[in-house]
DNA sequence: GGCCCGTCAATTGTTGACAATTTATGAACG
DNA sequence: CGTTCATAAATTGTCAACAATTGACGGGCC
């Protein structure tokens, strides 16, 4: 009777009962951490050679990178690691506003009393983290990804949930790895955390979504910003 | 220089190029119509062997056609055209909102004044319409398309958009074509298009954005009705 | 010297056969 | 008679070879 299925992947991919599947988290993975640079041509034999397998799972897992649009395919010219270019990022970054708005409304209105305070449980250990550490990058990243699942989550929409954690934030992981993060703005982001939740506690819905879309459109500012900064 | 590319498809698959793709959208078209009903079971055998291909190409358009989420698979078990329950159009219909909620308010902001004036022509072309064809379903239904899709381009989001018409789209036609359609909305639908349309001339993002949203949720009420009292 | 066309290599698209897994069938047992 | 386990059929997953298309290289022509 557990509804919370697990977010996917701690660390390596477990569940992975076929080739292709193993080889597609294994790419993204790649793809995601930089590994494999933008724009770099992907030529199915010579990966299949290096995975150990044969074309035709490997041609399914690079369908499936292209379907989350970490790859980008030309008919017969081949397919190369999608490039991030600014307006890319904006239209994902607006897209998530818009469904992360609205899953912090459905959330106001669907959440149990336990999930409303496991989830302020979770601000306060984020809290903790944040003073830990300093502001270090990577626990900061990781936390903000928690929560914002959590609120997909109680959204109890299947749609807005898959395409938030499959596609979305899938590029924007791979964004940050490449464009860096300011720590700064780790304080300024568990603040707005928290005044979501307490949004959500009270169950105002209206109030919610819209602290969500100006949490979101104000992290597109700062990595806009970054983007700017870093093309000259 | 034209920046409208056409919605795809009228009629059969013109540009084709490669076997996975012309099947993918044969398939996908028996299964918004209808003929291939819904939770039949898909065998990439007896599939290929009819339009006569191999296997392969035919897997890669059942993947595809996973992807958005029009058939459903399990790994080693085999595939089903999907099963659209009253939960999963919610929640179809409330991403829907969502995401052209934002679109109309970036319409609104973005749109030339010839798109506009465009957009306003189109409107009375479908008023004309239905004067004609009292309410005739499948004018009115293509005709909402047409509206629908002409704001998602004007949103100049890419992500938006092709989720829009290439997900959303696709299983709502699919579930109009098998719960009927009420023509007595299509005077109200025309109506409402009419005050979203008033809303982005003005420039009125805030309310273009409400509008699309009241509208689309306006919708989902009707299609939730047609659904119940079909179940019984 | 620059542009165009034919040829060639490289890569993707497609195919049919083989292996692994699941579902269905049926017999033995409680 | 119902349940359970083993066997068998059907179906999916994987492989390696073949065909078709693209992009590049080089020679010829203007």
């Amino acid at each position: 009777m557990n509804e919370t299925s697990t977010p996917a992947n701690p660390g390596e991919a477990l569940e992975a009962p076929t080739l292709a599947r193993r080889c597609f988290e294994s790419i993204k993975a790649d793809v995601i951490s930089g590994q494999l640079a933008q724009g770099t041509k992907i030529v199915e034999s010579d990966l299949a050679l290096k995975y150990g397998i044969s074309r035709g799972p490997l041609r399914e897992a690079i369908h499936r990178l292209e379907q989350i649009k970490l790859v980008v395919r030309i008919p017969h010219a081949g397919s190369r690691v999608v490039r991030l270019d600014s307006k890319m990022m904006e239209d994902i970054y607006i897209a998530r506003e818009s469904l992360e708005g609205m899953a912090a409304r459905l959330a106001a209105r669907l959440m149990s009393e336990a999930e409303i305070s496991a989830l302020l449980d979770l601000l306060e250990a984020h809290a903790d983290g944040i003073d830990k550490t300093e502001g270090r990058a990577y626990f900061q990243s990781e936390g903000d990804i928690d929560f914002h699942y959590r609120i997909a989550l109680a959204s109890r929409n299947q749609w807005i949930l898959e395409n938030l954690h499959g596609e979305l934030y899938q590029l924007i992981r791979m964004c940050r790895h490449q464009s860096g993060r300011s720590p700064a703005r780790a304080q300024i982001a568990l603040d707005q955390h928290r005044q979501i939740a307490n949004a959500i506690a009270r169950r105002d819905e209206e109030l919610a979504e819209i602290l969500m879309r100006r949490h979101i459109s104000g992290a597109w500012e700062t990595v806009r910003k970054i983007l700017e900064d870093q093309n000259d």
